[in-house]
DNA sequence: GAATGCGAAGGCAGG
DNA sequence: CTTCGCATTC
């Protein structure tokens, strides 16, 4: 067997049809379960073989980590040899490697360091405190989502006209100030690195064109989700040699909220002159039932570039559907079916519970928990976010660069050590005044008069800290770095402190962020340790390696987050008006059609069984809350779905005492039931919210279809019950 | 200046 | 139900 069969005999004819397409501008239409990785590896595979393109003339862009790494094992597991030369990465990845190849061009020092958006917020709460905005009238988050939706749109401070608007004129100088203290301090966020990269091959033809010249193949995965400077990027790139092979699904473009535009992969036939498309539409995951499921709710999407999932696999078990009277309920049917899975030999990893919003997680975890059944959440706190490796990675930032504000913040009194709020403001004012860092307002501060002897002395004892610290570093390792700042910091005293309880953790944690500084400075290829640990901390979420790998645990996640994977059996929990579709989107049909789309992404995650869950009363924000369920359920085939969900029990519930819906019929004569679905003779039909039977009118809140909440009196109101 | 306690506010998704 | 900012007390 040839190395040509090898490549391309395990394909489907579209597949093929995908690997060995021209070299000019491509794109794949990959449906969900498509093969869709497995065309990206091979076709690279077949480009190196068959072409002879060199691995260095390679350029392979994904979205997240995972994705990338994935690709590089199975292409080496592919060819006889290494691909070290080819680039492969996430787009910040790319950026940040770019960034920090051309630093002077950027106008960056070597060491810059990477803004978690946790950090950009803080930054912007100070930015505001100077500015002294009112945080109720302008919400610092507010001004961090403006500045990330402008950078993503390749729009600069100075780009934004300000005249006129009051609100943009805010927004103006916040975003200036923001600006102008990030460049100060040496610090990027992330739309930043991808909004910088590209500013630097614009104004750098001499860099453009060895990375025009160098990049004869460009594949990106996961199109769909590509910004508008991430776009810009692509085309920049490749313009010279057109060989842009993009991969993607209109149908599962779910991150519009951060900026993606989905008209980048339906115009890029209009963009791309020439371009070549190639659908995948066998499926080789589901089952028909779930397929046909899938595509019926997606055709309600009237934008769309038109696909139609199909599989040569049987029917399988129909959907099942479950109406739960509140979330306790719903959570206790999901693991009572895991339990029976289980009996019917499912093991636990084959089953994922899937919700719209992290914090749904909490009750399956407890249920789970309760039921002895292991299990894994997905996407919760990364390991660097944790606090104790936060404030142990802000003393090695200040170390790479002290005039870091983010991380001098942070920790320059963390410990405590004496410098307090009263301090702290006044070194922020003269950096503010004079246009200087923190670090360099400490320094004139302490050399001037203006400061008591105490408070002078706190502040020369912390730079002395930091500089002594910056002094030990340069003969340590970076591992032996980590360890040494945490040792002369007492970082673990100061746990012990806040909560004796959780302290050994930290502590666990801080030893596992020294190991992981041992992991990278072995792979270290030349670049400067701490810079690259630093920025491998912000852009690696480091969730995988550990040993949950090989344990039999139940999978929970969001359905941002199960993207790309699949699993035998998949519980959508929380299919309800208001959570899914979210509240926020659901008035603006753009925005319900990715609501939509992330809907049909969670369908399609699952191969074998797929269960649809939602309850009729939640407590949301200690308070309950009525919905019905999801438009996405009823949007489904009634044929494909097996209803399983309890007889309803028409009781009515006063106001006061919502929780009591199911146990306390004590109202006699009431003729509505909270979650009843009633006709109106001018609104329509709706759901009945809340009754208030308090007052000498008793109300009636009801959730009409049409026309949303009204509150009416029931005497009045013509109300028909539907069911 | 630091620790503690209180009330208000905010609460979707992720690199 | 949490987190955060703020005020009070030590």
């Amino acid at each position: 067997m040839n190395q040509n069969t090898d490549i391309l005999t395990s394909l489907n004819p579209e597949q093929a049809d995908a690997v060995t397409a021209n070299n000019g501008p491509v794109l794949i239409l990959a449906g969900a379960g498509s093969g869709k990785t497995r065309v990206l590896v091979h076709r690279i595979a077949w480009l190196i073989q068959q072409q002879q393109v060199a691995p260095h003339d390679i350029l392979a862009v994904t979205f997240t980590n995972k994705a990338a790494k994935e690709m590089r094992v199975r292409i080496e597991s592919l060819l006889p040899f290494s691909i070290a030369g080819m680039w492969v990465g996430t787009f910040h990845g790319l950026a940040n490697r770019l960034l920090r190849a051309h630093y002077q061009q950027a106008k960056l020092p070597q060491t810059f360091q990477i803004l978690d958006s946790a950090d950009q917020l803080q930054m912007i709460k100070r930015i505001c405190k100077d500015l002294e905005l009112d945080p109720k009238k302008w919400p610092p988050k507010q001004f961090q989502w403006m500045i990330s939706d402008h950078k993503e749109r390749g729009l600069r401070a100075r780009h934004v006209n300000p005249e006129g608007d009051y609100q943009l004129q805010k927004m103006h100088t916040v975003y200036q100030q923001y600006e102008e203290t990030c460049q100060r301090a040496g610090v990027v966020d992330f739309s930043e690195l991808l909004l910088k990269a590209h500013e630097v091959l614009l104004e750098n033809p001499t860099i453009l064109e060895h990375y025009q010249q160098r990049f004869k193949h460009i594949l990106v995965d996961e199109f769909q989700d590509t910004n508008k400077i991430q776009y810009a990027w692509l085309q920049l790139l490749s313009s010279q040699h057109k060989g842009i092979f993009a991969v993607g699904d209109d149908d599962q473009s779910i991150y519009g909220w951060r900026g993606a535009e989905v008209e980048n992969i339906r115009n890029f036939s209009n963009e791309f002159p020439n371009a070549q498309m190639v659908k995948l539409e066998q499926n080789y995951r589901s089952t028909s039932n779930i397929l046909n499921a899938a595509n019926a709710l997606i055709e309600n999407n009237a934008q769309r570039l038109g696909k139609k999932l199909w599989t040569d696999s049987g029917e399988g078990d129909r959907i099942t559907l479950y109406g739960a009277f509140n979330e306790i309920d719903e959570a206790e049917y999901v693991i009572k079916q895991i339990n029976r899975l289980a009996r019917d030999g499912v093991r636990h990893d084959n089953v994922a519970i899937l919700y719209r919003s992290n914090a749904q997680s909490r009750l399956f975890e407890e249920q789970l928990m309760r039921s002895n059944i292991d299990y894994k959440v997905y996407g919760g706190l990364r390991f660097f976010d944790r606090k104790e490796i936060k404030d142990a990675l802000a003393y090695l930032r200040l170390i790479a660069n002290p005039h870091d504000d983010a991380a001098l913040t942070r920790i320059i009194n963390r410990p405590t050590r004496g410098i307090g709020a009263k301090c702290i403001t006044s070194v922020q004012a003269r950096a503010n005044a004079e246009g200087i860092t923190l670090w360099q307002a400490i320094e004139t501060l302490t050399k001037g008069t203006e400061l008591t002897a105490r408070t002078a002395y706190v502040l020369i004892k912390f730079t002395q800290l930091i500089e002594s610290l910056q002094q030990q570093s340069t003969t340590l390792s970076l591992e032996d770095m980590v360890t040494n700042v945490v040792e002369t910091v007492e970082l673990h005293t100061l746990y012990e402190k806040e909560a004796p309880e959780s302290a050994a953790t930290r502590r666990e944690n801080l030893i596992e962020l020294g190991n992981a500084a041992a992991q990278v400075s072995s792979e270290l290829d030349g670049e400067d340790p701490l810079s690259t640990f630093l920025a491998y901390t912000a852009l690696e979420s480091s969730e995988e390696d550990d040993e949950t790998a090989d344990r039999n645990c139940v999978q929970l996640m969001t359905l941002h987050s199960a993207k790309g994977l699949e699993f035998p059996v998949v519980f959508l929990t929380g299919m309800e008006e208001g959570l899914f579709p979210h509240s926020r989107s659901m008035d603006d049909p753009d925005q319900l059609e990715e609501e939509r789309r992330l809907c049909y992404v969670g369908i399609t995650r699952a191969m074998q069984q797929l269960f649809l869950t939602h309850a009729h009363v939640r407590r949301m924000f200690g308070e309950a809350k009525y919905s019905m369920r999801s438009q996405f359920i009823e949007e489904m085939p009634e044929e494909l779905i097996t209803d399983v969900s309890l007889p309803a029990k028409p009781k009515a519930a006063p106001i006061s005492e919502p929780t009591s819906l199911f146990d306390e019929p004590d109202m006699e004569g009431m003729p509505f039931y909270l979650g009843q679905h009633v006709a109106h003779s001018k609104f329509g039909e709706g759901v009945v919210l809340n009754i208030d039977m308090q007052g000498v009118h008793p109300k009636v809140e009801i959730n009409f279809n049409d026309v949303g909440n009204k509150l009416l009196n029931m005497e009045y109101a013509k109300l028909t019950p539907l069911e």
